[in-house]
DNA sequence: CCCCATGTATCGGTCAACGATATATGTCGC
DNA sequence: GCGACATATATCGTTGACCGATACATGGGG
């Protein structure tokens, strides 16, 4: 899994977000290291709810304006762990590495 | 920077190591999660490489096979350091957002 | 009135990654 | 002596995530 997609899990985990809200706070999670565009992030959301690892929390209707949010799956939930833990564990081993020289 | 190349830079971080040498030696690093193929690692030696991340070490012919050895450059260790230290953080963050809920 | 922030969405291009494949030698077991 | 496997380098074609550009729509501020 590479960074976007980690993010976008990352922005999902505390509490739905509608797209626009999941950019923000991706931007603000990495602070400003990595912006995710629309087109990563539709592209990104399509494949991660056709895994299941998010589904479709609600539509609204704001002025006129249209909010999808979404929310993390308990699979979804599972994998951004994992891949939390698997991250952890190569880092882990890259600063031990780097440290003895 | 995705895992592949991260695990290339992170195999050559001790000492300078020919093709085969970086596979089983990424394997290892990975604990056999991630397994490169000789196109992913020969692509992405050859960017690094042109990037100035890595150069050729020595060549040397054993039994009628050659080696090629490769390591790091200054610049090539630098890129990692940075690198571990972003996704350090990252991994960090994920961890404080996954704890307190 | 124009620009900007908000909000969703699509399209096409790029490039890292990847599997399959090819070539060659040495070793080990049968 | 033969086949299988590890060692070792290398190429090719495909896939797919990512990304920028673009489009469309509304509301607010200068």
């Amino acid at each position: 899994m590479q960074d976007p997609t980690y993010l976008i899990l990352l922005a999902l985990s505390d509490r739905p977000r509608h797209g626009y809200g999941i950019l923000l706070e991706a931007s603000e999670l990495s602070r400003g290291t990595i912006r995710l565009g629309p087109g990563t992030l539709y592209g990104a959301l399509e494949r991660l709810e056709e895994a299941g690892h998010v589904e479709l929390d609600r539509e609204e209707i704001e002025e006129g304006r249209p909010r999808r949010y979404f929310r993390l799956t308990r699979r979804g939930r599972s994998l951004l762990v994992e891949e939390t833990e698997r991250r952890e564990a190569l880092v882990g081993l890259a600063k031990q590495r780097l440290a003895h020289r």
